[in-house]
DNA sequence: AACGGTAGCAACCGCCAAGTT
DNA sequence: CAACTTGGCGGTTGCTACCGT
């Protein structure tokens, strides 16, 4: 790590977003120190990460919720792989960026131990650079695709009401959904390493079944031509082929 | 040794969606 | 139902170490 926690300075007045606008109130900025990071560290494990607005005053620490989390999530968190990225880390990198784009999310989601912010500088600093000389020496150009986006579609008002669209929190929009997109059921389908838990699995099949159970009015075709395409990909993907 | 450019990475910023009051 | 709070994300910045000249 080039950057020591010291390199930084800095005792500013935080920016706050709207949310943490709060009179006369100054959190300490910059990088954090050793003794900070064993206060957030201790505090963590004594309370765990359920509410980052009061890890803070848990932690004694002068610091904003933001970066509390941050820390956290990109340097503390025991379960963070360190060093360089192997060739199959780069590969599966690359392969998810053509398919998503910059979600580095939900990238980093099947990279066990790597951080979206691990993955997203990775990108910048080397990937980003080889896949454009690879395009330059390969002259490949036509086979680069675009991510693919949220797509917008509507769900029709008989499912909207049955509430056969569920899903747990940020995975399943309420019954009161009016758009879903692709890419939404595409990060189901994907999931993360948090998500990836039986239970939330066992949710979305069931979610996913009565989903399809009840059918689909032929303007849901193509929807669900797209769902087994996503499927279908993510497979390869997840098999190397 | 001094300097400038670059690489690598931690941290901040602004925004958004979901949840809560 | 509007306003507020919270957690999370992607984009960007800023700093140090490294390297070539």
């Amino acid at each position: 790590m080039r950057n020591t926690p010291l390199a930084m300075s800095g005792n500013t007045s935080d920016s706050p977003s709207k949310s943490q606008l709060r009179p006369s109130v100054s959190v300490r900025k910059g990088a954090w120190t050793h003794s900070e990071d064993e206060l957030l560290r201790s505090c963590i494990e004594k309370h765990g990460t359920v509410r980052w607005s009061r890890v803070p005053q848990l932690a004694g620490l002068n610091r904003c919720r933001k970066s509390c989390r941050l820390r956290w999530v990109n340097y503390l968190n025991p379960h963070i792989k360190r060093g360089t990225f192997d060739e199959d880390e780069n590969d599966l990198i690359l392969r998810l960026h053509k398919l998503l784009g910059n979600r580095w999310s939900l990238i980093a989601g099947r990279l066990p131990g790597r951080t979206a912010n691990d993955v997203k500088n990775h990108w910048n600093s080397h990937l980003s650079k080889k896949l454009i000389s690879g395009i330059k020496n390969d002259g490949d150009r036509g086979r680069v695709t675009a991510p693919i986006r949220p797509q917008p579609r509507t769900i029709p008002a008989r499912m909207q009401k049955t509430g056969h669209v569920e899903r747990p929190h940020r995975e399943i929009q309420p019954a009161s959904i009016v758009e879903e997109d692709h890419t939404s059921r595409m990060e189901n389908i994907i999931g993360d390493n948090e998500n990836c838990n039986t239970e939330k699995m066992e949710q979305q099949r069931e979610a996913d079944s009565s989903f399809f159970d009840e059918g689909f009015p032929e303007d849901e075709w193509l929807m669900q031509e797209g769902i087994s395409e996503w499927q279908n990909l993510i497979s390869d993907l997840l098999t190397g082929g």
